[in-house]
DNA sequence: CGCCCGATTGATAACGCTCAAGGCAAGTGG
DNA sequence: CCACTTGCCTTGAGCGTTATCAATCGGGCG
């Protein structure tokens, strides 16, 4: 998760763009400063990213005039918190994050990880208050979308409301999929469906998809997975003494694809 | 899970309808039977239950435009599998109905429960095919939406777009809310939360609140909930042992939400 | 009436949690 | 530039919750 950054319209709108690799962060990538950048993303990239179900040239200028602001998020710092007024759907241009979610008795469920190129926000719409928190796991920044501008343009364009509607089902297949994770895998095979979900999410993005650095710390990780930190940690050795991966902290690189989906 | 039954349309474009309640199943309801119910659900209720975000009178003949029948399921039935392709929406207008997913070693994990006035079919959105299956707890019935003629009518009508946007950002809402249940909570407390959750929707859909038929097995609540069937019915027993319920077998009786919310 | 599926309950074992100590790496201040 | 702090990761030992295996029970349906 490090080196391309995306365009808001095209990540919002076109179902997978495959962008050129390069992603060997051994080290800490450099952080993206600039307090706040509330530069329009214009067009950009979007004419060549291409709509996927085919938006005709004339509704190009509509497409453009989405208004779309990004912003940066330092690691740690919030994009937006349980609780907060919902306005905006967003996209990660760069960096990564988490969502979480708290029980009253404050115990936090992290529920998700967006990694550049992906949405995040969704969890707003139903009550017009976002349900979850999301938090940066390194220095990012996201691309903003308006919801108004956003729903008035899809009533506007079929293929704009195609993609919206495919981006909820998305999300709603993901969460169902990581339901059965929780509920039916024993730790090794929940650690193992982790790395491959993030490894194929990563070639789907034109990143690495057999090395990558996973900013979770391992208690991040043992809470989206269900389990302690301690587990997450032995589990990760036990797979590299037996082949599977090659891990040191942060960086992982997985070693033997057949073995991790046959666990 | 077991009186009143719901309007297609209404079911679909309402939040929520608080309709009168008659409801203390003590034993089996008497099934609904019809091979094939393909009589138009015309406006019906419709016009009383009200569009939330004020459809204006105007609308109404549009609204009442979507095709939509009916169609009945026998217990253990499926209303769709899996691979199926997807072309519509459902809403439970009688009886209630599981969805479950499949890992590909055959593990089955049921990811929701639906009763009566509940969404269905949301899982199809993203890729055109159904991720999981809907399989009858219960001899119940649906209303069918055709998928493409609603996004049409989303198209024409602002709250109508809305009102399924609400809808799915719910059931994202929803998952989100289970991942957290399998991921951080204790069998006791799983339990408990779903008797909750199961009890509030109840009383939102106008049935009671304190007392219904939970036509799931022990089995599929074990799996919703992460746990053995065993587990669960232990952890029942021992509910009634402190007085927190009050069952046999399918029939649940609440008798201390405070206790139970306070697990 | 008898069968069978589902529920209950018990005994035992295992997987993963808790508690605890130690290590490594990066950041900070003298 | 080094000592100190801090946050995160790793590893170990013991325990508890929940799974597993098994027997029995009960009710609904043929």
């Amino acid at each position: 998760m490090g080196a391309p950054s995306f365009e808001p319209v095209s990540i919002m709108l076109t179902a997978t763009l495959p962008l050129p690799t390069i992603d060997r962060p051994r080290r800490v990538l450099p952080p993206v400063r600039a307090a706040r950048d509330t530069a329009r993303c214009s067009a950009c990239a979007m004419r060549h990213l291409c709509m996927p179900q085919g938006v005709g040239t004339d509704d190009m200028p509509k497409l453009e005039a989405l208004i779309c602001t990004a912003r940066t998020i330092r690691r740690g710092e919030a994009l937006y918190r349980s609780g907060d007024p919902f306005d905006s759907l967003y996209a990660v241009r760069s960096g990564s994050m988490k969502t979480s979610m708290a029980h009253r008795d404050g115990r936090e469920q992290v529920t998700g990880l967006r990694i550049a190129g992906e949405p995040l926000g969704l969890d707003g719409i139903s009550e017009g208050v976002h349900v979850c928190s999301a938090v940066a796991l390194e220095d990012s920044s996201v691309c903003i979308v308006p919801y108004a501008e956003l729903k008035r343009l899809c009533r506007e364009i079929g293929s704009m409301q195609e993609r919206l509607h495919k981006l909820l089902g998305e999300q709603i297949v993901r969460e169902s999929a990581q339901m059965m994770v929780l509920g039916s895998l024993s730790a090794d095979e929940r650690v193992a469906a982790f790395l491959l979900d993030v490894s194929e999410r990563n070639a789907q993005r034109g990143y690495s998809s057999n090395e990558f650095n996973l900013r979770m710390t391992r208690e991040d990780m043992g809470s989206y997975l269900g389990m302690t930190l301690e587990t997450v940690s032995r589990t990760l050795s036990r797979f590299q003494k037996r082949g599977l991966i090659d891990t040191q902290g942060k960086f992982i690189r997985i070693v033997d694809f057949e073995g991790l989906r046959k666990l």
